[in-house]
DNA sequence: TCCACTAGCACCTTTGAAATGC
DNA sequence: AGCATTTCAAAGGTGCTAGTGG
């Protein structure tokens, strides 16, 4: 029995008390079906144990550092992020293409896990694609509820994980906010990047104990209803085997669509001159003809480079990421809040990756693919669609092309791009890696009431990997600059899984305010989070055991008129015993940021130039695993100097990173116990704000809220309440489970919108 | 007028049940 | 009768395009 949270006010999971938490507060009349008393009484029946799980329990401890995820389709990946992904988003829902396919490894093999994935925003910007490439044209649209697809085998043993393709490709977008299918909502013309979470669950009464997280920035996007770049759109059609029939030699091509035009409007016009008609429109004319023309133009693309393999995507012969995190730290999900920040930090990056020609058509586009970052990565920044990312970045950092090492024919002059824009990387000295020591927009930490600073000298590990970096930064005007793609991963990690905030350009050195370049008129990237205020680390942090801060309970969402209730999905339930409908394997996680944006909304944006902009860009096929803990850890890492990051990191080949200590992190200590439902129906728990904290908005625009714009929460797992209810309670829960079984994905949807 | 979005279309793959063969 | 293989149709996934609305 699961439950997660984005957020330390709600303890999420199928059915359980965070559905109720949710109904009590926002709307128990959309909900009737599981009245607020239902749940409380579902809430007093846990047992006190169950909620708080044994702190510091030495069977949660597993090996760290172990724990490795790598990205199968990189190869494919890169292919896009070349010209600059985009996604298609339906109101229906519209898969992932090219999707997730993963590889775990360093698992318990007998130890259960969840497999979840969510996607974040980039950064606070809307794009538009002028001048064939993407352009920041303003400010971001209200975040949506976060979902959380949760793969179909959760929760499966590590043997099962790891001993096949871990795949998403159920997963399905969507831009109707309204969506009741349990798909992950997004906004069209935005930036995301996936993360895949892996959660230890131990056993049904006792999960936790490790939660790594893992980002391969190769996989960011921009959504879209329709694709806008050409060139995405072949790469679609040659690398989808269901886009098989708009390839040139399907009967669904350009040609063939032409033909079948021009001989409609030929047939609709008898008057029409035949001679008009083009002469390939003959092969549309008669049957025998058109499958002579297709058999020929068959024959001929059997001349052609291969395409990828379609089935899956793509499946190149790459090395494994070196990615992976992490710590381990016991982590008892149910625990209190502490728990929610993601115990287990660790930093898994890829070390270069080691992309194996997956296909032709990688070939061709990528040239030739080599293991380390620097000399893959270029290829890979070749024709980038997405505008330069203004990532603050260290040259170290960067994963650089190198062009004398990498293959590509034609090297990628960035500096135009980069010196265009304010937030390139190469403008700014400060280490990419410093990114992750911004700020952490989090309930107060620990126990203490005395703000504490967040990182202690014992999570040095994280530091990343400066000579997997690049030292040079290649930067392309229509995509995110490769070089920063530490700067994105460190902004992933630390701002998306710790806060699960969309990445924002923040400067990277902590401290470093130093306005940037924001010269660049195209590359407008807004940023809601003032500049990285180094401090973060040196400010003293809310106690993270505390609950939910007041402001964040208050700022729930009041465009959702109801809940969407979390349902069990059949395969889980005997791992949560629950009921036997199953809808959704999504878990919707409603999103804080919206509401803060609320509570900031002009302040986020009117400095855009105190921000350097994160668009991480992409970087090699490396993963990022980063434990929460890991995050708040760096982020809250008072002035790290660059040069603090561990050597290894520079080697791809050493993928893992130091675990680190979160012991002497507050808000890891296991001390106080949080219940979220115990803030909501007390508020006098919740802790006294610090006046002390700094604040990320803007001087001019002093934010009324403790915490910076669009905070977020790292995925918070909190120990499911059902396996202790008896059975009389779990009637209650069952009673929400409208939802239909979805074959392809549990759905938990706990947003604050009706989705049933 | 421009642009984002939607619905419907044709083509295709996938999937699972039914049919067939051993 | 039981199992494996093949066939077939339905379901669903694609991008394309015309139309709509802000």
């Amino acid at each position: 029995m699961l439950s997660m949270e984005m957020y330390p006010s709600l303890t999420l999971g199928p059915q359980r008390i965070g559905d109720c938490f949710y109904r009590d507060r926002q709307a128990a009349a959309h909900m009737p079906m599981f009245p607020p008393a239902g749940c409380d009484m579902a809430a007093k029946a846990l047992p006190q144990r169950m909620i708080p799980p044994p702190p510091n329990d030495p069977t949660t401890k597993t090996p760290k550092d172990e724990v490795k995820m790598e990205l199968e389709n990189a190869s494919l990946w890169k292919q896009f992020t070349t010209v600059g992904t985009e996604m298609i988003i339906t109101k229906k829902g519209r898969r992932m293409f090219p999707g997730l396919r993963l590889k775990l490894s360093g698992l318990n093999p007998s130890l259960r896990y969840l497999v979840l994935l969510d996607i974040v925003p980039l950064d606070n910007s809307r794009y538009r694609f002028q001048g064939g490439a993407w352009q920041a044209v303003g400010g971001a649209e209200a975040r949506l509820p976060d979902r959380v697809f949760i793969h179909p085998d959760s929760p499966a043993t590590g043997a099962h994980w790891q001993s096949r393709t871990i795949s998403f490709h159920h997963a399905k977008l969507t831009n109707n906010t309204l969506d009741s299918q349990g798909h992950i909502i997004l906004h069209s013309l935005h930036r995301y990047q996936p993360r895949i979470h892996v959660i230890e669950a131990r056993d049904v009464l006792r999960w936790g104990g490790g939660q790594h997280s893992f980002v391969f920035p190769e996989t960011q996007f921009l959504t879209v209803t329709a694709y806008q770049n050409n060139k995405i759109t072949e790469l679609k059609i040659n690398s989808n085997p269901f886009a098989k029939g708009f390839r040139e030699d399907g009967m669904n091509s350009k040609k063939q669509r032409d033909a079948r035009q021009k001989r409609k409007i030929c047939d609709g016009t008898e008057t029409l001159d035949i001679v008009n008609c083009d002469p390939c429109d003959s092969t549309e004319l008669q049957p025998q003809q058109m499958t002579t023309a297709t058999d020929l133009q068959a024959l001929a693309l059997a001349s052609l480079p291969p395409l990828p393999n379609p089935s899956c995507g793509f499946r190149p012969e790459e090395a494994p990421y070196q990615a992976s995190l992490v710590q381990e730290q016991p982590l008892d999900l149910g625990q209190a809040f502490m728990a929610s920040q993601m115990s287990d930090i660790g930093i898994s990056m890829a070390n270069g990756m080691q992309d194996m020609p997956g296909s032709d058509v990688a070939n061709m586009i990528e040239g030739s693919e080599t293991q380390a970052y620097t000399s893959n990565f270029p290829a890979v920044q070749a024709n980038p669609s997405f505008p330069l990312a203004p990532l603050p970045q260290s040259s170290s950092f960067l994963p650089v092309p190198d062009s004398s090492e990498t293959s590509n024919p034609q090297p990628i002059d960035y500096t135009p791009i980069l010196s265009s824009s304010p937030t390139l990387c190469s403008s700014s000295n400060t280490p990419l890696l410093q990114q992750t020591t911004f700020t952490f927009p989090t309930p107060p930490p620990s126990n203490s009431s005395s703000p504490q600073p967040l990182l202690s000298s014992s999570s040095p590990s994280y530091h990343t990997m400066p000579e997997t970096i690049s030292p040079h930064t290649p930067a392309d005007a229509s995509f995110p600059a490769p070089p920063c793609q530490a700067g994105l991963q460190d902004q992933i990690s630390a701002h998306s899984l710790l806060t699960d905030q969309p990445l924002q350009g923040e400067p990277i050195t902590s401290g470093n305010n130093s306005p940037i370049d924001q010269t660049s008129a195209v590359f407008i990237y807004p940023n809601n989070l003032p500049a990285n205020p180094a401090p973060v680390p040196a400010q003293p942090l809310p106690n993270y055991n505390l609950p939910l801060a007041p402001s964040l309970q208050c700022s729930l969402p009041t465009h959702g008129t109801s809940f969407p209730f979390p349902s069990v999905p059949p395969h889980m339930q005997s791992f949560s015993n629950m009921s036997s409908n199953s809808s959704h394997h999504a878990f919707n996680f409603q999103n804080l940021s919206h509401q803060t944006q609320a509570a900031f909304p002009p302040s986020s944006f009117t400095h855009p130039s105190s921000l350097p902009h994160p668009h991480p860009s992409f970087q090699p096929s490396s993963c990022l695993g980063v434990p929460s803990s890991f995050q708040q850890s760096v982020s809250s890492a008072p002035s790290m100097p660059p040069t603090a990051y561990p050597q290894n990191l520079a080697n791809p080949s050493n993928p893992s990173y130091p675990q680190v200590d979160i012991s002497g992190i507050p808000q890891f200590n296991p001390a106080a116990h949080y219940r979220p439902e115990m803030v909501r129906h007390h508020p006098s728990l919740l802790p006294q704000l610090d006046p002390s904290l700094p604040s990320n908005l803007p001087s001019s625009n002093p934010p009324q809220s403790l915490y910076p714009a669009f905070p977020s929460y790292p995925l918070r797992l909190c120990q499911d309440p059902h396996s202790s209810l008896s059975i009389p309670f779990r009637h209650l829960y069952r009673q929400h489970q409208h939802g239909h079984v979805h074959p392809q994905g549990s759905y938990l949807d706990m947003s604050t919108r009706a989705v049933f």
